[in-house]
DNA sequence: CCGGAAAATTGTAGCGCTACAAAAATCATC
DNA sequence: GATGATTTTTGTAGCGCTACAATTTTCCGG
């Protein structure tokens, strides 16, 4: 491959604007709004342009502009694997517009999210997606648009609000597992808020077919170990169980440790709901029916919308849920006896 | 929470100038070296920032220093999580001098990468990491610090690389099942790059051993589906097989559906060790014995090769491999019989 | 208390681009 | 062909910051 030898200062628009014999402003306005520039000009500069290998400056037009065309998104941690569908989503929808975003992660801990928060505001960004739990302090003295991505205590006054549908999976999950006949059903949750959420919904569409609610772990937390506790404390004090949802994949994983250790054997004696569609259900060997959170699609509203309030900031602020969806595998099944 | 009322225009040098009773110069001194300046305007001056909530704008940074202290990263695709840990990495090195990494992803199939490198050289980044396959026209026109993360086909010209050592890594799985006692051993692998470096890792130790070779999906993917067909060919194959290094966690997961197929039970009759050590890995269900890539010091790796580079363009293209690390877990044990 | 070296501070001139008003070219109409 | 309305093109003046030379202040030894 041919490198050009290094040139020793990269194009500006005033050299494209020599070659092609018009003024840079003429350029610039090719750059912005090629529609308004007869062709036989708009050719001449996108020639010189391609000749040179010209590439406008995004500094120099930021500050010539005022815009950045960029946006933040601040997450809680990394390990936290959702942000990776959020951020495809996000960029999904913004790079038509020509958006660029850029990432800042808040260890939690300290306070680091005012730190991260403060280096995307340094770069003006025009917009903050907040994918932490917001921190009183983080938008003081600023006043940019924002919309929290995923349920948060607080959400910063003004700001809107885009996340998953927890309750309507706990409701699909509950009714899932209606569907294939089951009636006592158990839910291993945890004191987490998306777990509450995805409870609350289960309890409804369970209280709603008049079934006994059965659930444990409420004031545990969310891993594996405590899906297992939850599940046995539930197989143990019901033992005619017939099917379990778990609050996600990874307490469903529990839940199959617990089965396995009664001898009930998954989905026949046992039918196993997850949550997260994470690529532990998606993997051929545990083939775990679960709901998926569809956190691109939130990616995708929450770009939206903030592009929405980015043209005017004035806008109510919203709230809306993603639908989610139900993925159905092996460890569900009809109820056999 | 109170938002300070919309300030209509930032702050900025001059602001701060003024109301700290110096010259806008001074200002940009305590920014970019504080120590330069004497100690009292260097308070006066910042105070005056906290007062006004000055943040300097990147862009004019940029743009007047000609150095946009931010650096590019181009993966191949969301879904590898393997980039997460590559970027945590990064950050961790690179925040300290200051930089800012963006992101941009070239979703395989169309020329993706070219489009996307594009739109970093147009930030003027200053250095790039290029985690996806290098493409021959990627860096055309442009000479640029670069750093290839990841086994590739081709390296650029004048790019470093900085990789997990794969070979070593398939040394550490066969190593240690040889420290089991086993010696009927087999090996699912793949036809990708990192499996093959993993495949000739373990060949090597294995001959050292003076032990049979026994390796299946040479030409095939490394999907579950994969590692099932392989491990079942193995296994029937060789029957007195009794562990297994699956080139994934993925593929693993296919062995162990392979074994249970065959009553076989881990790891009392079979031990399987995969690699990545992937969230399947980690969880307590499967609680699988696996090589830890160390991607997070690669991304330190990779940031700090880049940063010399970026220092001295003219230094000698490196290459080094990052020693993996072997977690052992439940699903290896010695040899019983 | 002065001269000269060192340290601290400041003024000036851009960085590469865009906004916007002004000028030039083009067009349509009488 | 002249007139006014349109469309296209161009100068000018920054955007907020830094580099660097020039200037001022401070510090010392004599």
């Amino acid at each position: 491959m041919t490198q050009n030898t290094p040139r020793s200062r990269r194009p500006t628009i005033y050299d494209v604007a020599t070659t092609a014999g018009v003024s840079p402003s003429l350029v610039s306005l090719v750059l912005q709004n090629p529609s308004k520039v007869s062709e036989k000009r708009r050719k001449a500069v996108q020639a010189a342009m391609s000749e040179l290998g010209y590439r406008p400056s995004r500094a120099a037009t930021t500050l010539a502009s005022s815009q950045t065309k960029s946006i933040g998104l601040v997450i809680d941690d990394y390990r936290n694997l959702w942000f990776v569908d959020l951020l495809r989503g996000m960029e999904s929808a913004l790079s038509p517009h020509g958006y660029q975003v850029t990432l800042a992660d808040s260890r939690p801990g300290e306070n680091r999210i005012t730190e991260a928060t403060d280096g995307l505001l340094g770069m003006h960004v025009e917009g903050l997606v907040i994918a932490a739990e917001p921190s009183e302090s983080m938008l003081a003295g600023t006043w940019i648009p924002a919309v929290v991505a995923g349920w948060r205590n607080d959400v910063p006054a003004g700001a809107d609000l885009i996340t998953n549908d927890d309750a309507g999976g706990g409701r699909m999950a509950a009714e899932h597992l209606l569907s294939l006949g089951h009636s006592r059903i158990g839910h291993l949750t945890g004191s987490g808020g998306a777990a509450s959420h995805r409870r609350e919904g289960f309890r409804s569409r369970i209280l709603e077919a008049g079934v006994e609610v059965r659930i444990a772990g409420e004031s545990q937390g969310t891993s594996e170990e405590d899906g297992y506790a939850a599940a046995c404390w539930l197989l143990d004090h019901h033992p005619d169980t017939t099917a379990l949802f778990a609050a996600n994949d990874t307490m469903a994983l529990g839940a199959f440790a617990a089965a396995k250790a009664r001898g009930l054997s998954v989905p026949d004696d046992l039918s196993v709901i997850g949550y997260d569609n994470s690529p532990l259900a998606k993997s051929r060997y545990l083939d775990m029916t679960s709901v998926d959170n569809r956190s691109d699609l939130v990616g995708v509203d929450v770009a939206n919308t903030l592009l929405a309030r980015i043209q005017d900031p004035a806008l109510k602020p919203r709230r809306k849920l993603i639908e989610p969806a139900l993925i159905v595998r092996g460890t569900t099944a009809r109820l056999s006896s």
